[in-house]
DNA sequence: GTCTATATGTTGATAGAC
DNA sequence: GTCTATCAACATATAGAC
């Protein structure tokens, strides 16, 4: 993952690298909202004046960039996987579904802020974008699903794969990683919902 | 609703009331989010100048007052009518899933606005703590229906209630009154999936 | 009921010393 | 790699004229 392992001990200074940087800064950015977090909010988090940060980062813009990419890139890696998956239809909207809760999970954070966007920056519109493009790629799965037989055809393909969507992105506002702890059980329960709903 | 109807035809100034305030400026906390919202932005979206809107309002923060509890008040009216239903468990939580989808579908901007808040200011907390006693009286009536037999009990009531709520409140994202249009028939979708889902 | 003008603080970002 | 000092722009809100 990282090309070098922190120090054991970093006393004194703090000494951040990009990561550290980055993972801070996205924690503020979900308590407070990333419009609403100010530079010095960040600069108090990370124990250093406002100037320090862009030494590290070009911008605030900059680190909402690269972290929306962390999020989208795992996203979009889920769908790769499912939609080149030798199974049926059926089976590859339940990859698809499982494996997105699991991402949800490892990176909460990420995610979390993804799914907060308004759009007020290109940046924003940038992520919103891909994201619209994601639901797209989850309602043709479903769509393919009902070609196949596999799920019910009283709603739309679309309706249903925002609802799935729905239901899973809501992880974002109430799982708790530290205390939740069984992932598996969880996504077990989410396509559970999901599937016992949809399948005909 | 209001005290007094508008004029047929209000020509030059605008000459709003704080219903139409109100508004306006909910549809502008909307796009640009609460936080990021100026009242500079909400005086343009108006035609007036900021000093202006403070004859009708006292704050920023009055407004959003207002806003949240136009919502939360029509989703506790939901919750009041479902738990004194003269019916069994399932049934008067089939109830609250299905009148909230219309609370929803009718108030949207304003849950709208309720369901992007952050926490930043009191008005905002406040609002919070009153949503997740929503949550917790849906828990509940999960809950019944779970010792009643109707709910299969594989997961915990507050994990199903979570969902099925992550499923309606996706409905904020992506649901459009202006194309939309069949409100019932998507109430029936969001009952189908809750409920073939999670029933035994 | 709206305006201009202004008070007072905060914003994201930069310059330049150490 | 962090600091102090500073900038222009913008924030919420108020005073007082019309």
């Amino acid at each position: 993952m990282s090309t070098r392992q922190s120090q054991p001990a970093k006393r004194g200074r703090p000494g951040y690298d990009r990561q550290e940087v980055l993972r801070l800064a996205v924690e503020v950015f979900n308590e407070h909202g990333y419009d609403a977090t100010s530079m010095d909010m960040l600069a108090k988090r990370l124990g250093l004046t406002k100037s320090a940060i862009y030494h590290h980062v070009a911008s605030k813009e900059e680190i909402l960039r690269i972290a929306l990419d962390r999020a989208l890139d795992a996203l979009d890696e889920v769908f790769e996987a499912g939609e080149s998956l030798e199974a049926d239809a059926r089976e590859r909207l339940e990859f698809v579904v499982r494996q997105t809760v699991f991402v949800l999970a490892e990176h909460l954070p990420y995610v979390t802020l993804l799914l907060r966007l308004r759009g007020n920056s290109p940046a924003q519109q940038a992520a919103l974008e891909k994201r619209r493009a994601l639901t797209g790629r989850l309602a043709a799965l479903v769509d393919a699903a009902q070609q196949a037989g596999q799920v019910r055809q009283s709603a739309d393909a679309r309706t249903l794969a925002r609802l799935i969507f729905g239901m899973i992105n809501s992880l974002a506002v109430w799982y708790d990683p530290a205390r939740g702890g069984d992932v598996e059980a969880l996504a077990d329960t989410v396509v559970d919902m999901a599937f016992q709903g949809i399948v005909k």
